[in-house]
DNA sequence: GGACTCCCTCAG
DNA sequence: ATCGCTGAGGGAGTCC
């Protein structure tokens, strides 16, 4: 049926006719004139649709716009074969758990997690789902809430209550029925019942009413109570429940063995909504939604972006002391979730998802005094102490105390590097060193915390990080540890270190731990201690060394209590240090394909959900590398953990883009065609996981282009975005020696090899050298010019941002150009940190009202926002997926998509559209692999004719549209 | 000997 | 049921 926009005019107008017409035979055919009466009152529920029953798009315009994970299609392109070779990984089930156990309290972590746009503007986004169960949950009880305004509305205006006739009932209304579902629907809700809009939903549906049947909806409902209308008007005028039985559309079964006790009838299949697994649109959604691993990563960059401040030239000061407060909530989640469910804080509580093999994200002191502990399996939990007490996740009270931990602390430090939801390192750089008031500090923020967030938190301070990691270690649970040696307590501090297990130590786990135990005493468990004096003599020194050079020599200077090069640039130049260099997406659970399309599909979702984030933060990358888990050959198709990884081989593959860029289209079939290369010899329903890393990162100087390209008109990497200059951050750094932790590091410059020799007794040649080569110096000129350029903005921070060029000359070459680097980075990102958040940025608003007046948008239904139209349009889908689409909603889209195409809104166009695909693909697969599956294959698998008919609009509407783009 | 790839380890 | 992420540094091996 070809549809245009006169059919729609048309149509949009006897719609309007026919729906009073409709209403004024409602009144006729009533026979209760209170009734009547109702119909004329004010209407909180919808009206009904013209001619189907089913949501319409009209109904939906008053639903919250929801919002799904952003997706597109790419199209693979070719590729060669070649094998990788495949190194296998003892990742078994065991070793797995027991890394995660490995839970000690550390302070070296360079992670960053990512963007999260929901935080960036919270007031403008609208409610949030992240699947079709919570949207559904939300939708349905929205409808509740509706039925209740109902019943009291007409409680009031008739004031009388309705006897509650049909409590316990949840009845569901099945095609056009005599009177209306409208008419019906107030019925039942106000005599007390549910009524149910949906049978896909989870709801329990106690009978159906339905005039007619369609033969196939005889045998889907054939054990269901189908009863006709009759039953709830008959029922109303005898003021009481009648047996459905006698108004029975169908006799079957359940007929004949029921009595009339109301039990809820729900058929195993067919009122099964689709099942939420790795090829759903949503999944990845779903996932991180309650992946306590996610979250801890995305917490992590959100609250380093809001709450990190350092001054870096004070830092560098060596007058200045430096004082480290590591502060930590003890047993976080545990703590958090115990007080929401107030549980008993002395009894064992973990937190978990599950009741079996499920990890414990984190356990109470009580429960650990059982040898429990963070990341262990329930099951084996239980087994140490069968009374403990799992407790869900509370991921949303977490984050809120996390925001009131560093919103308490921000003003009371110099510098403030948020390391995790529950952990930060505080600094403060006094004259003198004052013992009492460190310690009044320390039980301050106690008390302040205990007050504010009912939750304790212990403090380890010291005057390096690594002491201050091992006082945090002591100090808990919920106490704090001050140690503050003096210069010439080599001793004392050894004696401190040595105190602790070798785990204890930052960038030592489990592995290391048990190298370092089978190189010393493979048959006895050994201290920090044991180790301190084993490396008294050469030789065992240099047994060491097998760990490798960059460990070993970690580890030497952290047993002497002080901090190698990565910990003091973590403490002085934050802001360069926790730079991004790569972005990933990971997933390791719930993987399970079948076809190798499916795993396309996948890949382009990650990579989409890839390039957004990229674009959100204005970087582009030229390097990926694809990882993947493949099930062991030996090893159980399904693992101990429900959808768990099991035991894998893992095998990574590492590739580059043609140029920089953050482009979804290009990024995705490269790395489709790597994870052809690589995922060789193995059956895809092997796959147990994929891991998509972006590195190479670049920011943008200008705004983000590149993004804004059409695709096929400008798909030349010549008009990519244009880079900054590149930061300086590649020049080594090189580390000779640090005498004293507090002082100054010695660094040896990278200078030819004469001066090399004679650095450490030439200090003037030394000077003189690195003058010279500061004056050629690229890195130089590109600060110098990066600070001019941004000398305005830099005065409104709260911090001296002004760099004290003389004192940056006192500094060692490498350390001049560490903190010009820190200086680029702080200002990078300064847009995103709390300072500038206060003071309205005026730029953006600008650029963005040159883009609308250029290119004004097309609403949908009033949206704008291509998340909000897709949901509504998924919603649409979703609701009527078994019926088909409705003429004039159908319309109502073409319509749309025809705009775009006039208008020439072509990204919009391609994104809708791949949606619309993506979507009915979906269905149409899910109720095929249903009605393959030998197991669940009965009548409720056929597939609906709905879907057809989805399909017909979209090859023969829509499609075409997509198509007729392309030619332009 | 430097650049690059493919792991491995760690953290919370 | 169950939500086993993600960012970083580092080393061994390979290639030229
Ligand atoms: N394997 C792990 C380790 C930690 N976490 C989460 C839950 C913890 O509450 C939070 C903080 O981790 P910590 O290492 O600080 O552990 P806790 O706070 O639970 O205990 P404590 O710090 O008292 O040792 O991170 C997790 O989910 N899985």
């Amino acid at each position: 049926m070809p549809i245009n926009e006169n059919d729609l005019e048309l149509f949009l107008e006897s719609t309007s006719i026919l729906n009073s017409s409709s209403q004024n035979s409602i009144d006729k055919t009533t026979s209760n004139a209170e009734l009547s009466n109702i119909e004329h009152s004010t209407l909180l529920i919808p009206q009904p649709p013209l001619l189907k029953t089913g949501t319409t798009l009209s109904e939906l315009k008053t639903q919250e716009g929801n919002d799904y994970c952003n997706h597109d299609s790419i199209n693979e392109t070719e590729e060669g074969g070649k094998t990788d070779s495949i190194k296998q990984q003892e990742k078994n089930d065991d070793a797995f758990e027991k890394m995660h156990s490995n839970n000690n309290n550390r302070s070296c972590n360079k992670n960053n997690s990512y963007f999260n746009p929901m935080l960036q503007s919270p007031t403008r986004m609208p409610q949030r789902y992240n699947n079709y169960d919570e949207y559904m949950e939300n939708k349905i009880f929205q409808q509740n809430k509706n039925d209740q305004k109902l019943i009291a509305e007409y409680e009031k205006q008739f004031n009388k209550t309705y006897p509650q006739i049909f409590k316990n009932t949840n009845i569901y209304i099945n095609g056009y029925t005599n009177p209306t579902r409208l008419q019906l629907h107030k019925l039942i809700v106000l005599h007390g019942g549910k009524f149910s809009h949906y049978l896909t939903s989870k709801r329990n549906v106690t009978h159906i009413i339905a005039t007619n049947l369609t033969s196939k909806k005889k045998i889907e409902f054939r054990k269901y109570r189908v009863v006709q209308p009759e039953w709830i008007m008959q029922s109303i005028e005898a003021n009481k429940l009648l047996k459905w039985q006698d108004y029975a559309l169908l006799l079957n079964d359940t007929n004949i063995n029921n009595t009339t006790d109301i039990k809820t009838l729900v058929t195993k299949d067919s009122t099964k909504k689709p099942h939420l697994d790795c090829n759903h649109p949503d999944f990845l959604a779903s996932f991180f939604k309650n992946s306590r691993l996610h979250h801890l990563t995305t917490w992590k960059l959100e609250l380093q972006n809001k709450h990190m401040k350092s001054n870096p030239v004070g830092a560098h000061h060596n007058r200045i002391k430096k004082i480290i407060y590591y502060i930590d909530f003890d047993c976080f989640f545990a703590t958090v979730s115990g007080l929401k469910h107030n549980e008993n804080s002395s009894l064992p509580i973990a937190v978990s998802h599950g009741q079996g093999n499920s990890d414990i994200a984190s356990c109470n002191y009580a429960a650990r005094s059982f040898g429990i502990k963070n990341g262990m399996w329930v099951s084996r939990a239980k087994q140490l102490c069968s009374t403990l007490k799992i407790l869900p996740y509370e991921f949303d009270s977490y984050r809120k105390i996390s925001e009131t931990f560093y919103e308490l602390l921000y003003d009371k430090f110099d510098t403030v590097i948020p390391l995790s939801v529950d952990e930060g390192v505080f600094i403060d750089y006094p004259e003198d060193i004052d013992y009492k008031g460190i310690s009044e500090k320390c039980m301050d923020i106690r008390n302040l915390l205990s007050t504010k967030t009912k939750c304790t938190v212990s403090i380890g301070v010291s005057n390096t990080l690594v002491l201050s990691t091992l006082c945090l270690k002591s100090a808990k649970p919920n106490g704090f540890k001050i140690f503050l040696p003096h210069n010439t307590e080599k001793e004392a501090v050894a004696k401190f270190v040595g105190s602790f297990q070798l785990t204890d130590l930052p960038n030592i786990g489990h592995k290391t731990a048990d190298k370092i135990n089978e190189l010393y005493s493979p048959s006895s468990i050994i201290t920090l201690a044991d180790l301190q004096s084993n490396l008294s003599s050469l030789s065992s020194f240099n047994k060491l060394n097998k760990l490798g050079g960059k460990l070993s020599r970690k580890i030497i200077l952290y047993l002497k209590g002080e901090d190698d090069i990565d910990n003091i640039s973590k403490i002085n130049t934050p802001f360069n240090y926790f730079r991004k260099k790569s972005l990933s997406v990971d997933i390791n659970w719930g993987i399970r394909f079948q076809t190798i399309e499916q795993v396309y599909n996948f890949i382009d979702r990650v990579v989409a959900r890839l390039a957004s984030q990229l674009k959100s933060i204005n970087m582009a990358s030229s390097q990926y590398t694809i990882k993947l888990a493949r099930c062991k050959a030996n090893s159980p198709i399904e693992p101990p953990k429900y959808l768990g990884m099991g035991l894998c081989d893992i095998t990574s593959k590492t590739g580059r883009f043609p140029a920089h860029t953050n482009e979804n289209y290009i990024m995705s079939p490269e790395i489709k065609q790597s994870f052809r290369k690589l995922y060789i010899q193995a059956p895809i329903s092997s796959l147990r996981g994929i891991s998509i890393t972006l590195s190479n990162l670049k920011t943008n100087n200008d705004r983000d282009i590149g993004s804004m390209l059409d695709r096929k008109t400008n798909n030349t990497l010549d008009n990519f975005p244009r880079l900054h200059p590149p930061l300086p951050h590649d020049v080594p750094l090189t580390m000779s020696n640090t005498e004293n932790a507090d002082q100054m590091v010695t660094v040896t410059p990278l200078l030819p090899s004469n001066d090399n020799n004679n650095n450490n007794n030439n200090n003037n040649n030394n000077r003189r050298s690195i003058e010279k080569r500061k004056s050629r110096s690229p890195a130089r000129e590109f600060f110098n010019n990066y600070h001019k350029k941004k000398n305005q903005e830099r005065a409104k921070h709260h911090f001296s941002t002004e760099i004290d060029e003389n004192a940056l000359k006192e500094l060692p070459l490498e350390m001049q150009k560490e903190i010009q680097r820190e200086y680029a980075v702080i200002n990078l990102v300064n847009s995103t940190k709390r300072s500038a958040l206060e003071a309205p940025k005026i730029i953006p608003k600008k650029k963005l009202e040159s883009i609308c007046c250029f290119n004004p948008p097309i609403p949908f239904q009033k949206l704008l926002n291509p998340k909000e139209i897709t949901a509504r349009l998924d919603t649409w889908i979703l609701q009527n997926i078994e019926r088909g689409p409705r003429t004039d909603d159908a319309l109502l889209l073409v319509q749309y998509l025809r705009r775009l195409v006039k208008f020439n809104k072509k990204s919009m166009l391609l994104y809708i559209v791949d949606h619309l695909e993506e979507q009915i693909d979906y269905y149409r697969s899910y109720y095929r692999s249903a009605s393959d599956d030998p197991q669940t294959s009965s009548n409720h698998h056929q597939m609906p004719d709905g879907i057809l008919q989805w399909e017909k609009l979209l090859v023969l509407k829509i499609l075409p549209l997509r198509e007729s783009k392309n030619r332009a």
